[in-house]
DNA sequence: TGAGAGTAGGGTAATTGGGGCT
DNA sequence: TGTGTCCCAATTACCCTACTCT
Protein backbone atom coordinates (compact mmCIF):
# COMPACT_ATOMS: atom_id res chain seq x y z
CA UNK A 1 0.00 0.00 0.00
CA UNK A 2 1.78 3.38 -0.89
CA UNK A 3 2.35 6.17 1.45
CA UNK A 4 -0.20 8.68 2.48
CA UNK A 5 1.18 12.23 0.57
CA UNK A 6 -1.73 14.92 1.46
CA UNK A 7 -5.93 15.06 2.50
CA UNK A 8 -8.02 17.90 1.23
CA UNK A 9 -10.44 19.87 3.37
CA UNK A 10 -13.13 17.37 1.48
CA UNK A 11 -11.68 14.21 3.17
CA UNK A 12 -10.30 13.10 0.08
CA UNK A 13 -6.56 12.25 0.49
CA UNK A 14 -3.20 10.90 -1.93
CA UNK A 15 -1.33 8.03 -1.75
CA UNK A 16 0.38 8.45 -5.20
CA UNK A 17 0.87 10.11 -8.48
CA UNK A 18 -2.33 9.92 -9.42
CA UNK A 19 -4.37 7.80 -6.72
CA UNK A 20 -6.99 9.98 -5.52
CA UNK A 21 -8.87 8.28 -2.11
CA UNK A 22 -12.28 8.71 0.00
CA UNK A 23 -13.53 6.66 2.13
CA UNK A 24 -17.41 5.50 2.60
CA UNK A 25 -18.89 4.86 5.57
CA UNK A 26 -21.29 1.64 5.60
CA UNK A 27 -24.77 3.49 5.04
CA UNK A 28 -23.44 5.54 1.91
CA UNK A 29 -22.25 2.07 0.44
CA UNK A 30 -25.29 0.41 1.29
CA UNK A 31 -27.41 3.45 -0.09
CA UNK A 32 -25.37 2.86 -3.06
CA UNK A 33 -26.42 -0.67 -3.52
CA UNK A 34 -29.46 -0.80 -2.09
CA UNK A 35 -29.52 -2.75 0.84
CA UNK A 36 -29.10 -2.85 4.82
CA UNK A 37 -25.80 -1.32 6.32
CA UNK A 38 -25.61 -4.91 8.04
CA UNK A 39 -25.23 -6.28 3.91
CA UNK A 40 -22.46 -4.21 3.46
CA UNK A 41 -20.81 -5.66 6.80
CA UNK A 42 -21.49 -8.80 5.64
CA UNK A 43 -19.49 -8.30 2.73
CA UNK A 44 -16.77 -7.55 4.62
CA UNK A 45 -16.94 -10.66 6.60
CA UNK A 46 -17.30 -12.56 3.78
CA UNK A 47 -14.30 -10.88 1.76
CA UNK A 48 -16.44 -9.93 -1.07
CA UNK A 49 -14.95 -6.01 -0.09
CA UNK A 50 -11.77 -4.82 1.17
CA UNK A 51 -12.51 -2.88 4.48
CA UNK A 52 -10.62 -0.08 6.52
CA UNK A 53 -10.83 -0.09 10.37
CA UNK A 54 -11.15 3.07 12.46
CA UNK A 55 -9.10 2.29 15.72
CA UNK A 56 -12.37 2.34 17.45
CA UNK A 57 -14.08 -1.13 15.24
CA UNK A 58 -16.24 1.17 12.88
CA UNK A 59 -16.00 0.04 8.75
CA UNK A 60 -14.70 1.84 6.16
CA UNK A 61 -14.77 1.03 2.63
CA UNK A 62 -12.44 2.66 -0.29
CA UNK A 63 -14.32 5.07 -2.64
CA UNK A 64 -12.47 3.17 -5.65
CA UNK A 65 -13.32 -0.35 -4.43
CA UNK A 66 -17.04 0.31 -4.46
CA UNK A 67 -16.92 2.22 -8.07
CA UNK A 68 -15.19 -1.17 -9.14
CA UNK A 69 -18.36 -3.27 -8.11
CA UNK A 70 -20.71 -0.70 -9.74
CA UNK A 71 -18.96 -1.08 -13.07
CA UNK A 72 -18.36 -4.65 -13.04
CA UNK B 1 -16.32 3.96 -16.35
CA UNK B 2 -17.79 6.85 -14.63
CA UNK B 3 -16.02 7.30 -11.55
CA UNK B 4 -18.44 7.64 -8.36
CA UNK B 5 -18.04 11.42 -6.93
CA UNK B 6 -21.29 11.69 -4.26
CA UNK B 7 -23.71 9.96 -2.04
CA UNK B 8 -26.84 11.48 -0.83
CA UNK B 9 -29.11 10.84 1.96
CA UNK B 10 -31.92 9.26 -0.47
CA UNK B 11 -29.95 6.72 -1.61
CA UNK B 12 -29.09 8.66 -4.75
CA UNK B 13 -25.22 8.84 -5.94
CA UNK B 14 -23.82 10.70 -8.97
CA UNK B 15 -21.39 9.37 -11.46
CA UNK B 16 -20.98 12.49 -13.07
CA UNK B 17 -21.52 16.12 -13.57
CA UNK B 18 -25.09 15.48 -14.61
CA UNK B 19 -25.46 12.33 -13.75
CA UNK B 20 -27.86 10.83 -10.72
CA UNK B 21 -28.70 7.27 -10.12
CA UNK B 22 -30.75 5.46 -7.74
CA UNK B 23 -30.52 1.40 -7.27
CA UNK B 24 -34.06 -0.31 -7.08
CA UNK B 25 -34.98 -3.87 -5.72
CA UNK B 26 -36.37 -6.46 -7.93
CA UNK B 27 -39.82 -6.32 -5.11
CA UNK B 28 -39.74 -3.05 -6.30
CA UNK B 29 -39.28 -3.03 -10.09
CA UNK B 30 -42.11 -6.08 -9.73
CA UNK B 31 -44.56 -4.07 -7.97
CA UNK B 32 -44.10 -1.01 -9.97
CA UNK B 33 -45.01 -3.29 -13.55
CA UNK B 34 -47.74 -5.56 -11.43
CA UNK B 35 -45.64 -8.52 -12.24
CA UNK B 36 -43.80 -11.18 -10.59
CA UNK B 37 -39.91 -10.86 -9.12
CA UNK B 38 -39.01 -13.45 -11.29
CA UNK B 39 -40.23 -11.98 -14.59
CA UNK B 40 -37.91 -8.78 -13.80
CA UNK B 41 -35.32 -11.40 -12.98
CA UNK B 42 -36.27 -13.12 -16.89
CA UNK B 43 -36.36 -9.18 -18.24
CA UNK B 44 -32.78 -8.94 -17.14
CA UNK B 45 -31.29 -12.01 -18.37
CA UNK B 46 -32.78 -11.27 -21.79
CA UNK B 47 -30.89 -8.14 -21.77
CA UNK B 48 -34.68 -5.84 -21.64
CA UNK B 49 -33.25 -4.27 -18.69
CA UNK B 50 -30.21 -3.47 -17.44
CA UNK B 51 -28.98 -4.67 -14.32
CA UNK B 52 -26.38 -3.98 -11.73
CA UNK B 53 -24.94 -6.66 -9.42
CA UNK B 54 -24.30 -6.32 -5.87
CA UNK B 55 -21.06 -8.42 -5.16
CA UNK B 56 -23.17 -11.72 -3.84
CA UNK B 57 -25.46 -11.70 -6.98
CA UNK B 58 -27.99 -10.03 -6.59
CA UNK B 59 -29.50 -7.98 -9.11
CA UNK B 60 -30.73 -4.24 -8.82
CA UNK B 61 -31.85 -1.88 -11.31
CA UNK B 62 -31.05 1.65 -11.89
CA UNK B 63 -33.84 3.56 -11.39
CA UNK B 64 -33.51 5.70 -14.92
CA UNK B 65 -33.66 2.54 -16.64
CA UNK B 66 -37.08 2.12 -15.20
CA UNK B 67 -38.06 5.37 -15.93
CA UNK B 68 -37.20 5.37 -19.08
CA UNK B 69 -39.21 1.86 -19.75
CA UNK B 70 -42.10 3.92 -17.90
CA UNK B 71 -41.81 6.93 -20.37
CA UNK B 72 -41.33 4.73 -23.44
C1' DT C 1 -22.64 17.19 29.58
C1' DG C 2 -26.45 15.96 26.74
C1' DA C 3 -28.98 14.86 22.32
C1' DG C 4 -29.21 12.71 17.99
C1' DA C 5 -27.48 9.92 14.25
C1' DG C 6 -24.72 6.13 12.77
C1' DT C 7 -22.54 1.67 13.59
C1' DA C 8 -21.47 -3.22 15.44
C1' DG C 9 -23.07 -7.28 17.29
C1' DG C 10 -26.96 -11.28 17.32
C1' DG C 11 -31.29 -13.50 16.12
C1' DT C 12 -35.29 -14.33 13.15
C1' DA C 13 -38.48 -13.57 9.16
C1' DA C 14 -38.62 -12.27 4.35
C1' DT C 15 -36.53 -11.90 -0.25
C1' DT C 16 -33.73 -13.55 -4.06
C1' DG C 17 -31.47 -16.65 -7.62
C1' DG C 18 -31.66 -20.72 -10.15
C1' DG C 19 -33.72 -24.80 -12.12
C1' DG C 20 -37.69 -27.11 -13.52
C1' DC C 21 -42.57 -27.33 -14.60
C1' DT C 22 -47.04 -25.31 -16.17
C1' DT D 1 -42.52 -17.24 -26.35
C1' DG D 2 -43.78 -15.17 -22.07
C1' DT D 3 -45.48 -15.55 -17.42
C1' DG D 4 -46.65 -17.62 -12.95
C1' DT D 5 -45.65 -21.15 -9.67
C1' DC D 6 -43.13 -24.70 -6.59
C1' DC D 7 -38.75 -26.13 -4.59
C1' DC D 8 -34.27 -25.30 -2.30
C1' DA D 9 -30.07 -22.89 -0.79
C1' DA D 10 -28.18 -18.54 -0.22
C1' DT D 11 -28.70 -13.82 0.84
C1' DT D 12 -30.88 -9.93 2.83
C1' DA D 13 -34.11 -7.11 5.87
C1' DC D 14 -35.93 -5.94 10.28
C1' DC D 15 -36.02 -6.50 15.21
C1' DC D 16 -33.25 -5.49 19.45
C1' DT D 17 -29.23 -3.48 22.65
C1' DA D 18 -24.73 -1.36 23.28
C1' DC D 19 -21.08 1.55 21.67
C1' DT D 20 -19.07 5.46 18.82
C1' DC D 21 -19.06 9.87 16.61
C1' DT D 22 -20.69 14.75 15.74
Amino acid sequence: MAALKAVAPDGTFTTGPDTVERLLTPGEVARIFGVDPKTVNRWALTGRIPSVRTPSGQRRYRQSDIGALLNG
